[in-house]
DNA sequence: TTCTATGCAAATGGTTTGCAGTCTA
DNA sequence: TAGACTGCAAACCATTTGCATAGAA
């Protein structure tokens, strides 16, 4: 049998919810799958012609719903989406490259928890998007 | 001597910095000291008559640069912004009646700096924000 | 008296909505 | 075939910009 691709595992994500597998949303699909590990709204809009800009935006929604697609807000303020990774994670976001990888941690999700507490709150979510350079970034030297 | 109020405090940070302290900058401190802990633009521009939408922008972002104003991302992801506490920290927010409050810890910062360290990248900056309800909505009985 | 800061209104950028028509299940 | 989904265009919302004028220093 054919092995699963990331395409396959999305389009039934879609089917499971009993939303409907539509040509747009396969076509939308396919362009985040192929735009890198981050995308705006318009970097998708851009390369799907012929599918509406309501119709990104609606998928984009819907694919948060899903699990299946998460905001990244970057250090300026703006957001921009990711594909994959569903459950609960933070992102790492290169501020030089755009680079974008994630994380999972316990020790982070104790802590918030342990503030919470002291602060008198009782926490039910967090945000938390660390920015800086990647390895490669680093590496790169300025050479002018 | 008088002793020294936090209008005192914010309209001296604006004359240090080199700007001027104008009218529509004072009335606008008032307002933002009159808020309470968490407001919008609008609800500025709207406590603010007579002084315009874009004034109320710029001396926000001013504000901001100089450290007297900070912005709070909100659960759903719009901002708000808050008067004082200079200084990184964070917001606990709650989703409930909005109350927001400050908290700034080693552990986190710690923490950031070691995530990044294990994703291989130099982190510089991060954001943090906990949502939950506070010690007084969990309080309140829920009686209808 | 200079030049920063303002008010207004129009422009912007990003996202949402209304609606008649399309296409999946 | 029903009704979920789409494209289009217009509406929306928050923020920014251009410009002539007002007002701190």
């Amino acid at each position: 049998m054919s092995p699963m691709t990331t395409m396959d595992l999305l389009e039934r994500t879609i089917v499971r919810s009993g939303h409907r597998l539509t040509t747009p949303r396969r076509r939308l699909l396919e362009v985040m799958d192929g735009l890198g590990d981050r995308f705006t709204a318009d970097q998708v809009l851009a390369a799907s012609p012929g599918v509406g800009r309501a119709t990104v935006f609606r998928t984009l929604r819907l694919m948060q719903e899903l699990g299946v697609v998460c905001q990244v807000v970057l250090d300026g303020g703006g957001v921009a989406y990711r594909l994959g990774s569903g459950g609960h994670h933070h992102h790492v976001v290169c501020s030089e490259c755009g680079a974008v990888s994630d994380f999972a941690s316990h020790d982070i999700e104790d802590l918030v928890a342990e503030l919470g507490r002291r602060s008198g709150f009782e926490i039910d979510s967090h945000r938390l998007e660390l920015y800086g350079r990647c390895q490669r970034c680093r590496a790169t030297l300025i050479l002018d």
